[in-house]
DNA sequence: AGGCGTTGCTAACTCGGTTTAGCTCGACGG
DNA sequence: CCGTCGAGCTAAACCGAGTTAGCAACGCCT
């Protein structure tokens, strides 16, 4: 199965020239060490009718370079979002000409270490270590490559890893303003709040688009009208948050949910106690997850760049390390769609 | 930043013997090759004490193989679907002990030529070829490692490739089977049908997944109720077409949806004309999207089994040429959640 | 004529493993 | 006392590139 490949000794050979003589040409060194313009063209020809190819093992062999990054997450199949990331990341590679390994190591300290040293073994030019969602975790030691952390935040205080997250602060902030934008002062949260102290475990998204709500609010002198912590995001979550905001009594205004699940369950739940969205309730959230450009009305949300952040990762691995220690915070767009009317709508409609 | 690496040699130094003699122990042929306890012993404690990882780039080079596979999709990003088959190919080459590299063709044959080549010079031991949705493609040519197609159809029909997809009519006649079941006779479908001339064109999912159907209900003396064929399969599309259903004076029975997304789109008229699922519509659909188990009720679908597709591919990559090529099918298995009642469940409850 | 610089190219070493062929030493048989 | 055999190890070749040091031929200058 495996055909003779064509080596660098056939195109010497074939072209008449040393080993020495076909390396150099090849790889555009020949007018710096002074091959003849005849002899680069015959290499040259000889190379392309051959389809010659280098070999790449040899390549790193000899050079320590791989043209080869490695990129692990915690787990790859939680939703679109990790394959966006996975996108970029590739297409980061794709620019600098390099390939792509990644690994999955499921949370597990001892498998991703296993797979930092596969890679390593493998003389990959670098490592992202990737979260699904933004949270602390160790620096490893002793990699000896460039290291990124993608959406994930050093445990130790002082690690000089370059990071790379969402600018979640921002994304509160962009939320809260559209809601202001749109007339509203009623703005009920889902997910999380309404103060500091009402924030999930462990989630550093929750407590930063918590931050960027409050500090947009108050800059508007206002507070949350109310507030829910859930202990997970999912649809049921939100559903059951929400219907138990409507129970309270609450039968129009604006309802911020901390990502786009929990939206899910917040329309659920709007549609089964009979309001609308967005003439009774205007509806915002966070990540722009596949499903808000198919709820109908379509959901207003601040997207997670997915995309940006495996890009910049990539991009971050090659910058030299004095500039890339530090923290990036790529912004988080707002993708508006029909989830916000002013208030009152539903009576003016009447 | 590239510290020193131990080496084989450093090893041989530090124990007294030779690289020889060190290569020997350390690959697990110091028996074979009458290497004495007390050196196996000595070598190996040296080998552990300096931490010494063989270098892959020499391995390879020597050997031609690299403990590597390369996975080539059409698009990364499309859903947790594609995140999933890329989780099972990890899985299948955890097992094996191999790394995967991953790169995206966007559908494009250059870009894929030229990823199958960048995989090839680093001596990948075979490339998975995977598209996201159930499609033809031509088999590249001159690569000279084991391929695989997965989810893929070889466009030339004589292609020695081995194919992993799924079993597709086995799923058209589970959902038929399990509205059968349940009593319906009415069963309308969304996305393509009523009859095999009325299939989106180039999705082979669509055509099986219809002659499944057909299939089944055939068996019980049965025709679709109606079809209605849709160009792309997005909620919007299912939104419509059940929309136009509804008008048509139906007003209760069983539909019965080409994917989840439509399905999703089917319930949003559904509730939107004042109907309710499962009481007044049974729906079924296909794909087991993370969407399905997120709706109210949840969502009866027939699963794309994407993990096990990724892992049989890669299994088949170190398969017997001989055993391999073929077509394996991967069975598709049915989620019952709460979207079927048995007919009249409306009625009844009044 | 001899020395020097330039042009154009190559021999030989290197990377870090695997593998083949063979060497050395002691025991044993005849 | 010599030859043979096996145990235990190693020298050296090899994989396919990149890289360093330097050689041969030629022209030019003095």
């Amino acid at each position: 199965m495996h055909q003779k490949r064509v080596t660098l000794a056939d195109v010497a050979k074939a072209a008449g020239v040393s080993r020495t003589t076909a390396s150099l040409v090849l790889s555009d060194r020949g007018d710096e060490l002074r091959i003849s313009e005849p002899v680069q063209q015959r290499v040259r020809q000889v190379a392309a009718e051959l389809a010659y190819r280098p070999n790449a093992a040899s390549q790193v062999l000899r050079t320590g370079l791989s043209r080869t990054f490695g990129f692990i997450s915690d787990t790859v199949a939680t939703s679109q979002l990790a394959g966006d990331m996975i996108k970029g990341a590739l297409e980061g590679a794709r620019r600098h000409d390099h390939m792509l390994f990644i690994g999955e190591s499921e949370g597990s300290e001892d498998e991703q270490a296993r797979l930092i040293q596969a890679m390593v073994d493998r003389q990959v030019d670098g490592i992202v270590i990737a979260s699904m969602f933004t949270r602390e975790r160790p620096v490893p030691s002793g990699v000896g490559r460039p290291l990124v952390f993608l959406n994930t935040v050093p445990a130790e205080p002082r690690a000089q890893v370059p990071v790379v997250i969402p600018d979640e602060i921002g994304a509160g902030r962009a939320a809260a303003r559209a809601l202001l934008d749109a007339g509203h002062r009623k703005i009920h949260l889902i997910g999380a709040g309404p103060t500091l102290d009402d924030v999930p475990p462990l989630t550093i998204a929750g407590r930063e688009r918590l931050e960027g709500i409050l500090q947009e609010l108050g800059g508007a002198g206002l507070e949350p009208a109310s507030g829910r912590r859930c202990g997970i995001w999912l649809p049921e979550d939100g559903w059951r948050a929400t219907a138990a905001l409507l129970r309270s009594g609450v039968a129009d205004g604006a309802i911020l949910c901390f990502n786009d699940r929990l939206a899910l369950g917040a329309y659920q739940a709007i549609q089964e106690a009979g309001f609308r969205v967005p003439q009774d309730f205007s509806v915002v959230s966070f990540d722009d997850h596949q499903l808000a450009g198919w709820l109908r009305p379509g959901l207003t949300t601040v997207a997670l760049p997915h995309y940006e952040l495996g890009r910049r990762a990539i991009d971050a691995l090659l910058a030299p390390a004095a500039a890339a220690a530090g923290v990036e915070r790529v912004p988080m767009p707002l993708r508006a769609r029909g989830s916000i009317a002013a208030p009152g709508a539903a009576a003016d409609a009447h």
